[in-house]
DNA sequence: AGCACGCCGACT
DNA sequence: GTCGGCGTGCTC
C-alpha cells in the first residue's frame, strides 16, 4: 500500500505540528481540518489535518489509524478564519479548531465495540465466555466499558476479538443525525395502561399539552412504568430546541416600534452594504435603541436567504436584547449559552450546521458558530472586556475576530456600544469603519442627571464608610417613594496599593502612567509593568499629605450596612459570588425585575444593558477604585463603567438620577462621565495613548513567565529578553519592550510569575519572527521548569 | 493534556 | 526491601 505524508496539529500540545504517515486512498478523501486519530506517545488522541508534509528523516513516523469522521467539520470559510486565528493569535491551530466545537466532541468517546460475528472460537476463559456471549446476545454495540471488566478476568481479551474479526472498534464521535433534546411528553389517552397510572396521567394534563419527566416521576409513576408507557406510545416524547430561556418573554409590540429618523438612517446605511465586507460602528447614547436596529437590519438579512450571529458579553446579562430578538424572530432563534447541556450543545451545534436558524446568539465563542450561510454579524457591547478570552488557550479578542470574519465571509459586521472601545472610535475616526450616531433617547425618557459628591469634603460617617450623607438621603427618599435603586461598587482587582487619606491619590509609575503596587516587604512601591521600584514614599507627592490608607479588600460589610440605614430596603447583591459564576445572574436580575427587590447592590454586572423602568437613582460608592488598576485601559474602563451604569437610570417615565462619590470630582474623566460626553474623554485619552504609544497605536504582546521557584522565573525572564533582543535587532523590527517585572499577581497558584510587554507596530512580522525563533529553537531556548504563555493585544495586565 | 520515568518518604 | 508521591519531559 503507497503511503504518503501529512502535518497533524494536536491540541493541548506546544504549537507544533506532528508528521503521519496516511495511506494514499485516505489521503485522496482528507479535506481541509479533517479530523484523524492519530497514535500519540501511549495514547491516541484527536488530530487535525493542516496540511501536506515532507518525509521527516531520523523519526520513527507513524500511520494515522482512522479519520474520525468521514467528512470535515469545518466548511471552507470557517476553516480559513480558524487557520487565520491561530496564526494572529499566536495559537495552536489544532486548540483553535478544539475552541470552534461542542466540548461533547473534543474527546474521542469512549471506544465502542460493534459485534461482527456471534460465534467466540477464540480461546479464553469460560467465564468470560459465557459474560460474553450474553452481551452479545442482547445487543450489536458493546461499550468499552465492559470490555474493561472482562479484562479483568481474561487479559488481552479486546485485543484478540478484534483480531480474530469478531468485533469491530469504532471511535466515531459525531453522530451522523442531529440529537434530539426531549422537551416533554405528550399524553395520548386512547389507552391501554392501567386505570391508576392513567388517572395520575390526567392530573399532570396542562394546557400545553406537554408534561415534563420530572413532573410524570413527581406524580409517583415508576420508571418501569413511565418506561412502559412510551413504549406503549401513550408518552410521546417531543423533540425539539432547548428551553432554558422560555422564561424569557419576548417583549410585545416591538416589531411595530417605528425607528426613528437616526435609528432609520442607520437601518439604511447598514442595508445598503449587504453581501460585502463592510464594518459599522454603531455609536449610541445609553438607551437610544440600537438593539431596534439590530433587529430591523438581521431582518433584512434574512429576506436574503441569510443568517444572522450576533455576540453578546454575556447572555445572563443580555436581557434586553434577547426580549427584541424573541418579539422579532420567534423560534428562530439558537442561543449559545453556558448553561446548556453537553447534548444541547451538540444539537444546536449541528442543527446551525444544517441551516436551521436565521439567528445565533451567544457569547465570544460563538464567533465559531458553523452557520451555514452566514450573513451579518452584529457585536453588541463591543466595548466589552468579556469579548477577551485570556484562558484558556487559544487566547482571542471576539470582536477583532468577528471583524476578520466578516472580512473573509464578505459581510458586514456591526458593532454597538455607548462608550466604544478607544481602538473602535480611533478606526471608526480615521475611516476604517463607518460611524453611524443615536443621539437620543426615544419618548418620554430624558438622559439621567448626574451629581458629583466629593469624598473629601463629605466624609462618610464611620461606621459606614461608604455612603455620604447625600446619598443616604437620596436612596431613602427613592425608596419611600417606591422606586427602585442600583448601587455600583467597583471592587474589581484590588491589587495592594496605597491611597492618600487626604487627598485619594494613588502614586503613578514616571515611566508607565500606571499606580504602583505596595509591597510590606521592604516598605516599597512597585511598577508592574517595567519594574520601576521606589522606596521611601512617606510624603503624598500631590499634597504633601503624611498618611496613607493601605487598600486590600474587604467590601462586603456594605451589605450589612445598608441592613442597618435603610430599613425598607428589600436587597439582592450581584456579584460574582452571589451570580455564582453567571449562572444565576439572570435570576437575580429577573427577581429585581419583577420588584421582588428595591435596591440592587453590585458590580460590574449591574452595569449592563437591563432596562428597569422603576430606577430612580443610581449610586457610584467610589469612582475612583478603578483607576488604581495597572492597566493602561483603567481609565477607559472606569470611563465605560461609569457611563453604562449610570444609563440604567431613567429608563422609564420616572427621570433618573446619578449620583457618583468620589475621592476626584475634578479629574477630567469623572467629568466628562457627569457631562457623559464620550468625546470629550475620547480626544484626551487617544492623546496619552498617542504619546505612550499604547494600543491603538501598537500591539502590546505579553509574555508571562511562571515558574515553582522564584530566582527560575527571574533568570528564565530576563534570559528571554535578552534572546529576543538579539533576534530583533538585525530584524531591523521596531519594538519597545517592557519588564520583565513581577505581576502584580506575582504569586497565583503556587507559581511566582513575572511579565514582559512588547509594543509594537509590526504585529504581523514579530508574531512571524517568534514562530521562526521557535522553529529553531523549540520553547525558546527557556529552561523548562519555566511556563511561558503568549497573549497577543492583552487585556489581563494582571 | 496525559502518561511514564525517576527519585525520595511511609508501609509490609 | 517495595508502594506510590508528584516533579519533569515527551509526544511525529
Amino acid at each position: 500500500m503507497k503511503s504518503t505524508y501529512i502535518n497533524v496539529a494536536i491540541p493541548g500540545t506546544p504549537r507544533r505540528l506532528f508528521t503521519y504517515g496516511i495511506p494514499e486512498e485516505m489521503y485522496e478523501e482528507i479535506e481541509p481540518g479533517h479530523r484523524c486519530l492519530v497514535p500519540f506517545g501511549k495514547r491516541r488522541v484527536i488530530g487535525y489535518y493542516i496540511g501536506q508534509a515532507e518525509h521527516k528523516p531520523g523519526i520513527d513516523i507513524k500511520q494515522i489509524m482512522d479519520f474520525v469522521e468521514r467528512h470535515s467539520l469545518f466548511s471552507r470559510e470557517l476553516h480559513r478564519f480558524i487557520l487565520w486565528m491561530a496564526d494572529y493569535y499566536y495559537a495552536n491551530p489544532a486548540d483553535v479548531f478544539h475552541a470552534a466545537i461542542p466540548p461533547e466532541l473534543r474527546r474521542i468517546r469512549k471506544s465502542t465495540f460493534y459485534v461482527i460475528n456471534r460465534s467466540i472460537d477464540t480461546p479464553m476463559d469460560v467465564s468470560a465466555k459465557e459474560k460474553l456471549a450474553s452481551m452479545m446476545e442482547r445487543n450489536r454495540i458493546i461499550t468499552g466499558r465492559s470490555l474493561k471488566t472482562l479484562e479483568k478476568e481474561s487479559p488481552g481479551i479486546t485485543e484478540k476479538l478484534v483480531r480474530s474479526g469478531i468485533l469491530k472498534e469504532s471511535w466515531a464521535a459525531t453522530p451522523t443525525r442531529p440529537i434530539g433534546i426531549i422537551r416533554g411528553y405528550k399524553i395520548d389517552d386512547s389507552l391501554r395502561a392501567d386505570s391508576e397510572t392513567l388517572k395520575k396521567l390526567g392530573n399532570l394534563k396542562s394546557g400545553s399539552g406537554l408534561v415534563r419527566r420530572s413532573d410524570i416521576s413527581a406524580a409517583g409513576i415508576s420508571s418501569y412504568r413511565f418506561n412502559k408507557l412510551v413504549k406503549q406510545g401513550i408518552l410521546t416524547p417531543v423533540h425539539g430546541m432547548p428551553d432554558i430561556y422560555d422564561y424569557l418573554k419576548a417583549r410585545p409590540g416591538v416589531e411595530s416600534i417605528d425607528p426613528n429618523e437616526e435609528q432609520g438612517r442607520a437601518i439604511e446605511r447598514i442595508s445598503g452594504r449587504l453581501g460585502s465586507y463592510a464594518p459599522f460602528l454603531l455609536y449610541g447614547i445609553t438607551g437610544s435603541g440600537k438593539t431596534l436596529v439590530y433587529c430591523h437590519i438581521a431582518r433584512k438579512v434574512i429576506a436574503s436567504g441569510k443568517s444572522v450571529l450576533i455576540l453578546v458579553p454575556e447572555i445572563a446579562l443580555a436581557g434586553t436584547l434577547l426580549s427584541y430578538f424573541k418579539g422579532f424572530f420567534k423560534d428562530e432563534i439558537a442561543l449559545l449559552h453556558s448553561a446548556l447541556r453537553p447534548q444541547e450543545r451538540v444539537f444546536i451545534w449541528q442543527t446551525t450546521r444544517e441551516g436551521k436558524y436565521k439567528i445565533i446568539i451567544g457569547a465570544r465563542s460563538a464567533i465559531f458558530a458553523p452557520l451555514e450561510r452566514i450573513g451579518m454579524i452584529i457585536v453588541d457591547e463591543e466595548h466589552d472586556e468579556s469579548y477577551k478570552q485570556d484562558r484558556p488557550a487559544p487566547r482571542f479578542q471576539a470582536r477583532d475576530a468577528a471583524v476578520m470574519r466578516a472580512k473573509m465571509a464578505g459581510i458586514p459586521v456591526v458593532m454597538g456600544s455607548a462608550t466604544p472601545a478607544l481602538e473602535s472610535y480611533y478606526n471608526a475616526r480615521s475611516g476604517r469603519y463607518e460611524l453611524l450616531q443615536l443621539t437620543r433617547r426615544p419618548e418620554k425618557a430624558a438622559v439621567p442627571m448626574v451629581r458629583l459628591i466629593d469624598l473629601k469634603k463629605e466624609r462618610p460617617p464611620a461606621d459606614n464608610p461608604f455612603f455620604t450623607r447625600t446619598l443616604i438621603s437620596k436612596i431613602k427618599e427613592a425608596l419611600s417613594k417606591n422606586n427602585q435603586v442600583i448601587l455600583y461598587l467597583n471592587r474589581r482587582g484590588f491589587s495592594p496599593r496605597i491611597k492618600c487619606l487626604d487627598c485619594g491619590h494613588t502614586p503613578l509609575c514616571r515611566y508607565c502612567n500606571i499606580s504602583l503596587a505596595y509591597h510590606k516587604s521592604g516598605n516599597k512601591l512597585m511598577c508592574h509593568y517595567c519594574g520601576f521600584v521606589t522606596t521611601g514614599y512617606d510624603t503624598c507627592e500631590k499634597c504633601k499629605g503624611e498618611k496613607f490608607i493601605y487598600l486590600g479588600t474587604g467590601t462586603q460589610k456594605i451589605e450589612e450596612n445598608i441592613g442597618r440605614t435603610f430599613t425598607d430596603a428589600r436587597l439582592l447583591r450581584l456579584d460574582s459570588d452571589t451570580a455564582g459564576r453567571r449562572r444565576k445572574a439572570h435570576l437575580i436580575l429577573a427577581d429585581f425585575a419583577a420588584r421582588k427587590s428595591n435596591l440592587l447592590l453590585g458590580t460590574q454586572m449591574v452595569t449592563k444593558g437591563i432596562d428597569f423602568p422603576d430606577v430612580s437613582i443610581v449610586g457610584v460608592l467610589m469612582a475612583d477604585i478603578g483607576l488604581d488598576m495597572p492597566d493602561f485601559r483603567a481609565a477607559e474602563k472606569l470611563f465605560a463603567k461609569l457611563i453604562q451604569v449610570a444609563g440604567r437610570s431613567g429608563r422609564g417615565i420616572i427621570p433618573g438620577e446619578v449620583i457618583i462619590q468620589t475621592y476626584k470630582p475634578d479629574l477630567e474623566l469623572i467629568d466628562d462621565a457627569a457631562r457623559q460626553d464620550y468625546d470629550s474623554f475620547y480626544l484626551r485619552e487617544i492623546e496619552s495613548r498617542r504619546r505612550l504609544q499604547y494600543p491603538p497605536f501598537s500591539h502590546l504582546v505579553n509574555f508571562r513567565f511562571s515558574a515553582k521557584k522564584e530566582d527560575v522565573v527571574r533568570n528564565g525572564a530576563a534570559g528571554f529578553r535578552e534572546r529576543l533582543e538579539a533576534r530583533l535587532r538585525p530584524s531591523g523590527l521596531k519594538a519597545t519592550l517592557l519588564g520583565p517585572a513581577a505581576c502584580p499577581l506575582f504569586r497565583q497558584g503556587g507559581l511566582f510569575r513575572r511579565q514582559l510587554f512588547v509594543k509594537t507596530t509590526q504585529i504581523l512580522r514579530f508574531t512571524r519572527l517568534l514562530d521562526a525563533w521557535e522553529q529553531q529553537e523549540p520553547g525558546f531556548g527557556l529552561p523548562s521548569k519555566v511556563k511561558i504563555a503568549i497573549d497577543i493585544d492583552p487585556y489581563d495586565m494582571m
